[in-house]
RNA sequence: GCCCCGAUAGCUCAGCUGGAUAGAGCGUCCCCCUCCUAAGGGGAAGGCCACAGGUUCGACUCCUGUUCGGGGCACCA
């Protein structure tokens, strides 16, 4: 409706303009908006002020004479001038009326809309390491990125979603490592486990999964394990603890051997990854690929992104290491790629999966991050940039990080440590829907305090609870409709919508009218919280309405416009839950 | 030191890409079930939109600076 009035106005300023009105030059946005206010009408727009300077009119004047020149339209039932110049717009009850018919005919579809363009889009989100389970800090990223993913769609995008697993490199080999020591120490032995170790007791189970599998196959002498390493940090700071784990892990694989020690580390990666996987389905996060970094290698991508930068002279060598000229693209310092020992960085792995996006044929690139790689992004920029491929086609949304408390008591939030709560853990206890709901009513960069004693406790009183009780609501109302031989009768409805005219069931009209606007906008803007207060704001005007009029009542006509009214409004409720992937229950 | 994000009611947060009288939930205080689910509704109190300048017809919104919080500045991933 929104782009129906942008047009009208269009129109009305170009008939001007070739009338000679108006200076030809002006190439005005137009911005029209939802008034707050009835008195205003239903939408506004502000041109006139904005136009009154560069064509040296008075605004009020202006306003007249676009209005005298706004084409007819059976949407709008009315045009006004308020204040200084705002253009106010009445929409027409029949247009209104059209929209619930429409709701109900489009069903599921409606408002979506083609603003996308079925343009391609990768979203990659969560992404964590998988050195350990999803915990409540990830949360954010899976409850954020699937709903982006859900609304980019709705606008018209043809969205994919990927999770880049962080399969290779030193977090994994600490992990192997850690798993390997909980196995021998299964095996009897008694050690003390390094302090940069994964110390979580999932590693423990794991280990003992791996005793299971291939009991006592890759058991050694603890001696042989521990002699001659450099000395582990100890409380009082003394000694290297990254020396020593990365000791521990030459020492592992030096044991092992190749093919055991990859046994042990694909044991421990492929048991955490079917975590993370089984979590995420369970919390309706549906990926489409899971990208590994390993294959980046074994593909040939490394290399080949390497050339790409090589061969367009943005790459040159320094103290043994080959560097990537960021600077060139406006990053602060230049970046390695390749190691003076002849290893490629996770810099260069990353580059390699950027371009390797591209050349999948994605046209919209969308990395859904934790804020605390936002000092990555302008070299990741730089690096599309030097590929050739336009920077314009990436975007990074960073997601803040969530303060986990209980209660006043701040929680430490370390997959290393071990000291976490998962997101299992939380979804289990406050609800699916409830978690979902809470991280996404946030907007991304906004920080966020996560109370789970709050969560927990005050689980009934969450927002969400109050938007699927108005959808239960009319569903209950429905049903018993019919189990008084009332069931709803759609056409009848339909002719006789005239009759809802008490002023909630006008504010309840609006608010459904606004719901393809909105979403239009949460998609622009990829900004799913605009759902989640849209959802409560029409709950409220239906909670208000249901205490204010019977729905079922005597008289037929009223009863199914009033049937049709509510019915819309628990389509467009389900739509908009649907979008955040939460529930919407017909009981409660 | 540099960079990113934030600061709005007692608390947690919205404020729709500069508009008309700054909103909601929780908490506090009143009131409403013989009636479609009270997981609900109606009302009251509660504000120097961190501070100071600037741009504008108009600023919570944009710019600059300051203060205070969170995070980041590797040949780690």
């Amino acid at each position: 409706m929104k782009n129906t009035i942008a047009d009208l106005i269009s129109t009305a300023v170009k008939t001007l303009q070739d009338a000679g009105e108006l200076p030809a030059e002006l190439s005005p946005t137009i911005h029209v908006e939802h008034t707050k206010d009835k008195s205003h009408g239903d939408f506004a727009c502000n041109i006139a002020l904005m136009l009154a300077k560069p064509a040296k009119q008075n605004p009020r004047k202006l306003a007249e004479l676009i209005v005298a020149h706004l084409p007819e339209s059976d949407k709008v039932e009315k045009v006004d001038i308020a204040g200084p110049g705002f253009i106010n717009f009445f929409q027409s009850a029949a247009n209104l009326w059209s929209m619930l018919d429409e709701m109900l005919t489009r069903g599921k579809d409606y408002g979506r809309c083609t603003l996308g363009q079925g343009k391609k889009v990768l979203v990659e989100f969560v992404s964590a390491n998988p050195t350990g389970p999803l915990h409540v800090g990830h949360g954010r990223g899976a409850s954020f990125g699937s709903a982006v993913s859900n609304l980019l769609a709705a606008v018209g995008y043809d969205v994919s979603r990927e999770y880049y697993v962080n399969d290779a490199g030193r977090q994994m080999d600490i992990l192997a490592t850690s798993v390997w020591l909980r196995y021998l120490e299964h095996h009897g032995a008694t050690l003390t486990f390094p302090r940069n170790g994964y110390k979580g007791d999932y590693v423990k189970i794991i280990a003992a999964n791996l005793a299971s599998a291939h009991e006592a196959a890759f058991v050694q002498p603890i001696d042989s394990v521990m002699s001659d390493l450099p000395q582990d940090e100890t409380e009082d700071g003394q000694g290297d603890k990254e020396a020593y784990i990365d000791a521990l892990i030459a020492r592992a694989k030096s044991l092992l051997g190749a093919e055991h020690y990859d046994t042990v580390h694909a044991f421990g990666l492929d048991d955490i990854l079917q975590g993370i996987k089984d979590d995420l389905a369970e919390y309706r996060v549906v990926m489409d690929n899971w990208f590994s970094e390993k294959s980046l290698v074994s593909s040939g991508a490394i290399a080949h992104a390497l050339e790409v930068l090589d061969k367009a002279g943005h790459t040159y060598e320094k103290e043994g290491a080959i560097w990537f000229r960021a600077t060139a693209f406006g990053d602060d310092k230049d970046r390695v790629l390749v190691r003076d020992n002849g290893q490629t960085t996770y810099f260069a792995s990353d580059v390699a999966y950027h371009l390797n996006k591209f050349e999948r044929g994605f046209e919209w690139i969308v990395d859904v991050l934790g804020s605390d790689h936002h000092g990555y992004v302008p070299r990741v920029k730089a690096a599309i940039s030097a590929m050739g491929k336009s920077p314009e086609q990436f975007t990074a949304m960073l997601v803040q990080f969530a303060t986990l408390y209980r209660g006043s008591e701040r929680l430490p939030m370390s997959t290393r440590s071990g000291e976490f709560v998962t997101l299992k853990d939380l979804y289990d206890e406050v609800g699916i829907d409830a978690a979902r709901f809470f991280y996404v009513m946030r907007k991304n960069e906004q920080h966020m305090d996560f109370d789970l004693e709050l969560a927990k406790k005050q689980s009934n009183d969450n927002p969400v609870y109050y938007i699927q009780y108005a959808h239960a609501r009319v569903c209950s109302v429905l049903r018993q409709a019919e189990d008084k031989g009332m069931a709803f009768d759609q056409a009848l409805g339909q002719r006789h919508l005239s009759l809802l005219t008490s002023s909630h069931e006008s504010t309840l009209l609006t608010k459904l009218n606004q719901y393809s606007d909105r979403l239009r906008a949460a998609g622009n803007n990829a900004e799913p919280h605009m759902i989640a207060h849209y959802l409560l704001e029409l709950a409220t005007d239906f909670h208000s309405y249901y205490n204010a009029e019977a729905f079922l009542v005597e008289d037929e006509a009223l009863r199914n416009a009033r049937l049709l009214l509510i019915s819309a409004t628990r389509q467009i409720l389900a739509n908009g839950l649907e979008l955040l992937a939460v529930s919407a229950p017909s009981e409660m």
